[in-house]
DNA sequence: CGCGTTTGACCAGCGC
DNA sequence: GCGCTGGTCAAACGCG
């Protein structure tokens, strides 16, 4: 993963001058931690297989404009019913199926960037080697078990870190009129 | 009052 | 087996 090709390598966006120091985040390691890849995602090339929940509302979805990163690993099941009342999250005996995620990086001063959806957070961990705290969101949209984390690099604190987990299974809430000012920032690699 | 955030606790996976 | 860490829950709280 030390090869992440630039699918948008940041235009020239006067107003956020992205520093390609930040960049090199897997020979950083993210924090020192695992050296596999983005917030310890690992490549692979299965992703492909996980169409079921591919279908992207015409891709519209976030995740999908910021193309794959990290290919698909496999996260808990259908997420489904985490804690509903059902004390073990997964199911044994089941092999868990990971939903793909994919992770990019902006350089921003805020930490939520605004995608158009809405999103509720619903817990911040501080994380090893890191002295900003991670923040979990889920995607509010009835039905919608899209996630994501946002986490701000240590090494260099104008960079933050998104993982999406899942995809949107309904349009976009509102239209983001800033959302190409937002891809602009955009640096986003994928594992080649 | 409804919705979103905060925060501590809990749980599971993984490495040693 | 134990401890660490990441991920999630859920009650309390804040804000519009």
């Amino acid at each position: 993963m030390e090869n992440y090709s630039m699918l948008f390598p940041c235009s020239n966006s006067s107003s956020y001058p992205i520093s390609k120091s930040g960049v090199g985040t897997s020979q950083h390691g993210f924090g020192g931690q695992s050296s596999n890849a983005f917030l310890g995602l690992r490549p692979s090339n299965e992703s492909s297989g996980s169409d079921h929940e591919n279908k992207g509302e015409g891709g519209r979805d976030a995740a999908m404009l910021m193309s794959q990163i990290t290919g698909g690993i496999n996260v808990s099941d259908e997420l489904g019913g985490l804690g509903n009342g059902n004390s073990n999250g997964k199911k044994k005996g089941e092999k868990k199926v990971r939903k793909p995620r994919y992770a990019f990086q902006t350089r921003s001063q805020v930490d939520i960037l605004d995608d158009g959806y809405r999103w509720r957070k619903y817990g911040q961990k501080a994380v090893k080697n890191n002295k900003f705290p991670r923040s979990y969101y889920r995607c509010t949209h009835q039905g919608c078990n899209v996630k994501k984390q946002v986490q701000r690099l240590t090494k260099d604190e104008g960079v933050v870190v998104t993982t999406y987990e899942g995809v949107h299974t309904h349009p976009i809430e509102k239209t983001t009129d800033n959302f190409e000012h937002i891809l602009s920032q955009m640096q986003i690699y994928t594992p080649f």
